[in-house]
RNA sequence: UCCACCAUAGCUCAAUCGGUAGAGCAUCCGGCUGUUAACCGGAGGGUUGUAGGUUCGAGUCCUACUGGUGGAGCCA
């Protein structure tokens, strides 16, 4: 073969002069009759390569001359520096390895497309340069999500798939069949297992795929999601606020500090995510109707916080906010109540900033065994399916707290997409499972 | 589950009051030694989602269905 170096794209200012081997994929050519401009990608990056007739042998600007969109190839030439290139780097150039060349039309081109033919072609769509970035990004701020919990000495703890009748209410979850032990159900939230670790692990995280069956059609949601749940014992609702606060400002911050080329790429203004620092606005559900009436929202007190009213408070901030103590009868059945007012409980939800609405959903946990039960029944669920649930308040229970983060939604944000199908790479709706 | 909108060339879209189906991109042929979603010239490409109906005449109006999109509710 040849002598030169396989480099990745991502390294190649370190190869400025030197001769190398670029493996990867022709996404677009340009071509003046006697100079071809390959446009070349590996999967770290972006490079243009030059190949001219009267400098390059003419097998091989025959070959260049033949490749269409998407061509498989490994082109070795030698690095330059130019600012005439889109990548600021040039390949000049001498031999071109051909592995593919497509035989039929590339299906995404160079214009604009429809979604609905996008989310079809979602296996080609990925190749495309915005979805390489968003990608990168999501990448990003799961890799920072990890180091922030074990930076704060937090334990992974993952949680199952497959569960029992057991979760935050019935009704809404996936099922399928389990030998001979009748239905199972896709997760809905780890959250009752991680309860369960923190007596054996102290502060705990996961993270992994939810899957939640409401026929919801939005910019907001799909079928099967990731979230990061953490739990940690003796945590008060106030001291998960802070946590959470101090999570969220060290993904925005490492995405920044990690990304900004990807963000910059996509066009996202980072102006508001520089903002993004702890401590965060918080503002207690009362106060939050209030806001909400004297900004002309028909609403009243016991009302839920819908999309349109979770911007209507977010316009108000330049971070995002966190809305705590929630009427208990519009939220989970094990939610902490508050000793100083009954009618709610110790919860908060954390709303990004931009309309991108509701990313953290948080409480206190109930510690007492009697209240949880009364509360089981309350909330007409299966007492005996929570049994084990109940049994960890029965030995040495202790006032304790966690949350769910949608990764979805938060590189959606971060991202500023218009929809979260975006944020992940093969994205389950319900009317979509095919590619 | 409910509400609204959309469906015309491979893709993105036009088509006036109901009167012979059109463009850009992609593809193929030709031209061009610095292109930047390259450009210039030429060519091929259509059962207008499906089934009915109204009409002298339907891409256009009506009904049903199918597929999709956005939103409500629900949530992350």
């Amino acid at each position: 073969m040849n002598l030169s170096q396989w480099v990745y794209l991502e390294d190649i200012s370190e190869h400025v002069g030197e001769d190398v081997e670029i493996r990867g994929w022709m996404f677009n050519k340009r071509s003046s009759g006697k100079i071809h401009f390959l446009q070349l990608r590996d999967g770290t990056g972006f490079i243009q390569a030059i190949v001219e007739k009267s400098s390059t042998d003419e097998e091989v600007f025959k070959t260049a001359d033949s490749l269409r969109m998407e061509s498989s190839v490994v082109v070795e030439g030698r690095v330059r520096e130019d600012k005439r290139s889109p990548y600021g780097y040039e390949l000049d150039v001498k031999n071109i390895e051909v592995i593919q060349i497509p035989s039929e039309d590339y299906p995404i081109s160079k214009k604009e497309h429809g979604i609905d033919f996008l989310m079809t072609n979602r296996h080609l769509w990925l190749r495309s340069k915005r979805q390489f970035h968003i990608l990168r990004i999501r990448d990003e701020v799961i890799r920072a999500t990890r180091e922030f919990y074990h930076s704060k000495k937090f334990v992974l703890v993952d949680t199952p798939i497959f569960t029992g009748a057991i979760g935050e209410s019935a009704g809404e979850t996936f099922s399928v069949k389990y030998f001979d032990l009748g239905k199972a159900y896709l997760a809905q939230t780890g959250q009752l297992y991680l309860e369960a670790a923190i007596m054996a692990l102290g502060k705990v995280f996961n993270l992994g795929p939810t899957f939640r069956a409401e026929k919801s059609k939005t910019r907001r949601h799909l079928t099967e999601f990731w979230m990061n749940e953490a739990e940690m014992a003796y945590y008060t609702s106030d001291d998960n606020m802070t946590f959470q606060e101090e999570l969220i400002s060290y993904i925005v911050k490492r995405v920044l500090e990690k990304a900004s080329e990807h963000l910059e790429a996509i066009g996202r203004d980072v102006k508001p995510l520089e903002k993004v620092k702890a401590p965060f606005p918080r503002i207690s559900y009362d106060e939050a109707v209030k806001l909400l009436q004297k900004k002309g929202f028909d609403m009243k007190w016991g009302d839920d916080i819908g999309g349109d009213e979770e911007t209507g408070i977010s316009v108000e901030f330049d971070r995002p906010v966190m809305v705590y103590n929630y009427p208990g009868n519009i939220k989970a059945f094990y939610m902490q109540p508050d000793p100083n007012n009954p009618k709610v409980v110790l919860c908060n939800d954390m709303i990004a900033p931009e309309g991108y609405g509701e990313i953290i959903g948080a409480s206190q946990r109930i510690h007492d065994p009697d209240l949880l039960i009364e509360k089981i029944k309350e909330f007409n669920l299966p007492v005996e399916s929570y049994d084990w649930y109940v049994d960890l308040r029965r030995y040495g229970t202790v006032p304790h707290s966690g949350f769910g983060m949608g990764i979805e939604r938060l590189v959606a944000w971060i991202c500023k997409l218009d929809h979260i199908r975006e944020a992940i790479p093969f994205a389950r709706t319900i009317y979509r499972i095919h590619p």
